[in-house]
DNA sequence: CGACACTTTGAAGACGATCAACGCCGGTGG
DNA sequence: CCACCGGCGTTGATCGTCTTCAAAGTGTCG
């Protein structure tokens, strides 16, 4: 059963993009599965940097800690997305995040070093470097929308997003977190979410408790999502589009 | 002139860390100087891709546009930094970002097709990876700030990274670009930072139109920067409490 | 049924954006 | 040499938005 989950997941990791079954396999070997419950740390914020993990099944949360205390959620992880690669990429001793099971998870676990040696394979270095400078340009969107955007839409540009990368039904879907969790990832608090995803019925989402429909495509016009800045090539609004219709 | 240019900036550019003079010689050839007059374009944003670019003097902003036609500040980069990498790697074919000079600058050009080549080499793919994470970490950094912090507390942190990153004496310096420059690279409004600016006389950061003093290390406590949040591991701090004694 | 986590709603307050006006320079042209 | 202009920076007043604090509503699970 759990060989048949990495198997599974590994095929379609963006991390071994063209590499043969072969290889890859033999690369896994190395892999520890590891278990995790809801709520439990996979290594905190501080931590030395010891391992590399990805995600099989289950989600996590990045967290990081304010000096006053305060838990912010820095990214959510899914299957097959991985876990420390920067904070091993950069040779820093600590982990500048932390790392929380949303829902009971199950991870590989590799160590360090397993990455920093697979990463001397140029199909791999080259995956990598593909979807981080990606990740680079959805953060660089996302910061820019928070100084420019209002609550409610970068609310509605999250749920689009969130409706490709789980390739869930515009038309009618369940959100897969908490609404308090989703507030944390946008940087927000709790109350204003709530009130934000209120107003989105006057934009062409409707929201439901926690039930969601895009139904309207052509009222998303404002909602400028991580790839609308390129000319015509906003690959969340196409997707989208493609789902309703 | 231009040769001998090339070679110092070539010599401590981080992409290279590690790669012999010949070697890096050798790859340079392929490379086209080009003069930039202060305001002139590299690109701009929606721009097919199709150059990768290291400065070699001067600065360049990276802008993004708002669908409202505002102009926006990204990053600056300055000698030693390059231009263009994730937007190659990312494989779209539009720019997301444009480039223009701040003030009269000197860049080497080279073909995309250029990047693709040399990220095979190892090295070149690992210095990449590590100075990526780290751009990585900033950005994370400074998303999370914009959420939990005040703009006096942002400009503070700001302030001490320039002061390290171009190893400016803490104990007195000029701003090195113009204040509603950097207010757009923090993603506020210059009134905005004039303001903050003015207050920051009561948390040990002295300013005095473009002249700023960072006398007073223990007063910067709530200053937290990139790396605060790892715990005793932060290298602004460090190198600026080097430069106070 | 009752405890608890999550969500929503209301009212108050803080903060940054915006609009408007002014001061300060450096450059241009008469 | 002086008058004018435009870019930049500051300051003041106002407005909208998000956070905060408080309370009540909703759901689930023991």
């Amino acid at each position: 059963m759990p060989d048949k989950l990495v198997a599974e997941v590994a095929e379609k990791l963006a991390l071994f993009a063209g590499i043969n079954a072969d290889d890859r396999n033999s690369m896994l070997q190395e892999g520890r599965l590891r278990y995790v419950t809801r709520g439990e740390y996979l290594f905190h914020n501080g931590d030395p940097v010891s391992r590399f993990y990805i995600v099989c099944s289950g989600s996590m949360r990045l967290t990081r800690e304010t000096p006053d205390g305060k838990e912010l959620t820095t990214d959510i992880t899914c299957r097959g997305k991985t876990i420390g690669k920067f904070d091993i990429l950069k040779s820093f001793r600590h982990h500048s995040t932390g790392a929380c099971a949303i829902d009971d998870a199950v991870v590989l676990e590799f160590p360090s070093i397993w990455l920093k040696n697979i990463v001397r394979n140029p199909i791999i270095a080259l995956n990598i470097l593909s979807s981080t400078s990606q990740y680079v340009h959805m953060l660089e969107i996302e910061s820019e929308q928070k100084s420019t955007m209002g609550v409610a839409q970068r609310i509605g540009c999250f749920l689009q997003r969130l409706c490709v990368m789980y390739d869930l039904d515009p038309r009618g879907f369940e959100l897969p977190y908490s609404k308090a969790l989703i507030a944390s990832r946008l940087g927000m608090e709790p109350e204003t979410f709530s009130r934000g995803l209120a107003t989105l019925g006057q934009r062409g989402i409707k929201v439901n408790n926690a039930r969601i429909t895009i139904s309207d495509i052509e009222a998303l016009g404002d909602f400028v999502c991580d790839h609308c800045s390129l000319a015509g090539e906003c690959v969340t609004h196409r997707k989208l589009a493609d789902g309703l219709s």
